[in-house]
RNA sequence: GUGGAUGUAGCUCAGUAGGUUAGAGCGUCGGAUUGUGGUUCCGAAGGUCGCCGGUUCGAGCCCGGUCUUCCACCCCA
């Protein structure tokens, strides 16, 4: 059938003028929020070479990154024996050097790296572009979506953790969206670890303390066996991750559960300096809260790590991030600390869709819109139009002489506020009369005061 | 990547045991109403029933495959 509808890939979406307006208003307050820090804003490419990009997501992320295929004869140095199933991986970097990227924060460690003498330390830089991952699309899962990302790299400060937690809530204050920050400390967690002995099994236990709240303690704790955590190790868990109580008091047990761990104390002393700082600043509406399950899956986080939920709906985190001590080390520049978090704004979306927390004028293209009665009206029309956009004003000629139904129909559902009628009458008396699509009152105004009116 | 559902008009959904020209509501368009919308009334358009193949005298319905979307797992924004 040479009748196929058209389509885009799976787990990509087109996005219309009513969708884009929601979209820009969720970017406009993350970009103006990440400016009045300080932050500045970089792009990099769509594509990264492969070798950038692999090895730093660990085995999971490297299987949910989309390769480029090479350009030109691509099988060039191919042998028919490379070609079989379990030689997939190492055939696909024979033919793809590229691909795309599977964050921003891979991307800007190159970045910073390769501009190493250009830059200003500590760099504050902000960046909003799609990601791309080969995952299987579900609620709140794309393969194309966009992250805002917000790093500073160049400080080992914990000051700007702080700052991190109150951009998150300025933004999440900003958009109406109602959250819970919550954070955790790699080094506490590798202090967990070292404590009952497991170190080398870190990642295994962190992914399964993770689930606790989706799963619950039981299921954890099989996890944990089934990955070879001996059953001690297991026991001395118990109390720790099941840790109740105010970010002090939790802090509190965990000094004494942790004493013997140099690291696990030393992630602790970092909590209390961001706790104890978060303190003295005022106004902040978000609950900041100590939770040991949290883990975060990418391996490259070294101290605090940062998740946001959203309290109203059930959707996974809307937010996150922490610190990476070397990240740019893999690259060649070392001793140079980052930390950073990532809004992902197709889920902020999603919740806002779903809580309808955008705002209505949102969808308003003009805030007047002329109506057409005739090529002479329209005629007189339309130097006021300009007028009145010179004034800032957005306004619009209904193109056609249609109907007057029509025309306000169209008013209606472009959310325009104001119609603006000129016929015969106020032409000749040079006036305008305006009227309220809310209220429905119609008022005449001159048309030397007219952008006085809005 | 594994497992499970789903797909009928622009949207939300009906569709009886497989049997003539596949329906409704909303929306769209036109009219009642040629300077006043969101209400009401009347009328119209719009579907190769996701796609491909099979079974059958006959398939929206049964079977296989494929794609999409959704759900769980894995993992994650």
């Amino acid at each position: 059938m040479a009748s196929n509808k058209p389509s885009i890939p799976k787990g990509t979406r087109d996005f219309s003028p009513a969708e884009m307006a929601k979209r820009n208003h969720i970017f406009d307050i993350i970009k103006s929020v990440f400016r009045t820090y300080g932050y500045q804003p970089i792009e990099t490419p769509a594509m990264e070479n492969l070798s950038t990009l692999l090895g730093k997501y660990g085995d999971e992320g490297d299987k949910l990154l989309f390769k480029i295929l090479n350009s030109g004869d691509f099988t060039k140095g191919v042998q028919p024996t490379d070609v079989s199933a379990e030689n997939a991986n190492a055939l696909s970097t024979k033919i793809c050097e590229k691909g795309l990227r599977y964050d921003l924060t891979v991307p800007f460690a190159r970045f910073v790296v390769q501009y190493q003498n250009d830059i200003t330390f500590p760099f504050k830089r902000y960046q909003i572009q799609p990601v791309w991952r080969a995952d299987r699309p579900q609620k709140g899962r794309y393969r194309e979506f966009y992250q805002c990302d917000v790093d500073v790299i160049g400080s080992n400060s914990l000051l700007n953790e702080v700052e991190l937690v109150l951009i998150i809530d300025e933004v999440f204050h900003k958009l109406g969206v109602s959250t819970t920050i919550k954070i955790n400390n790699r080094k506490i967690l590798s202090g967990m670890a070292e404590v009952v002995g497991e170190t080398e099994r870190l990642i295994d236990i962190t992914v399964a303390i993770d689930k606790i709240d989706k799963i619950g303690i039981e299921a954890v704790n099989s996890e944990l066996a089934e990955k070879g955590v001996s059953q001690a190790a297991i026991e001395q868990l118990q109390p720790i991750i099941q840790l109740q109580g105010t970010n002090a008091e939790k802090l509190e047990i965990l000094s004494q559960s942790l004493a013997t761990s140099e690291i696990g104390l030393k992630g602790i002393e970092e909590m209390r300096t961001i706790f104890s700082t978060l303190e003295t600043v005022s106004g902040l509406t978000t609950t900041v809260e100590l939770d040991l399950s949290l883990a975060r899956g990418l391996n490259y986080y070294t101290g605090a790590i940062f998740e946001v939920k959203a309290n109203d709906m059930e959707m996974g985190s809307i937010c996150g991030g922490g610190r990476y001590d070397d990240l740019t080390g893999i690259f060649g520049l070392k001793n140079v600390s980052g930390v950073g978090v990532s809004f992902g704004a197709d889920r902020i979306y999603d919740v806002m869709h779903h809580l309808s927390l955008f705002p209505e004028s949102l969808l308003a293209s003009s805030q007047v819109m002329f109506a057409n009665f005739g090529d002479s009206e329209a005629a007189f029309c339309l130097p006021i139009i300009q007028q009145l956009r010179s004034a800032g004003i957005s306004a619009e000629l209904y193109p056609d002489a249609a109907k007057m139904k029509k025309q306000f129909d169209y008013a209606n559902r472009k959310n325009i506020q104001y119609v603006a009628i000129v016929g015969e009458a106020e032409m000749q008396k040079g006036e305008v009369s305006i009227k309220n699509m809310t209220t429905g009152n119609q008022q005449i105004v001159k048309v030397s005061e007219i952008q006085n009116y809005f």
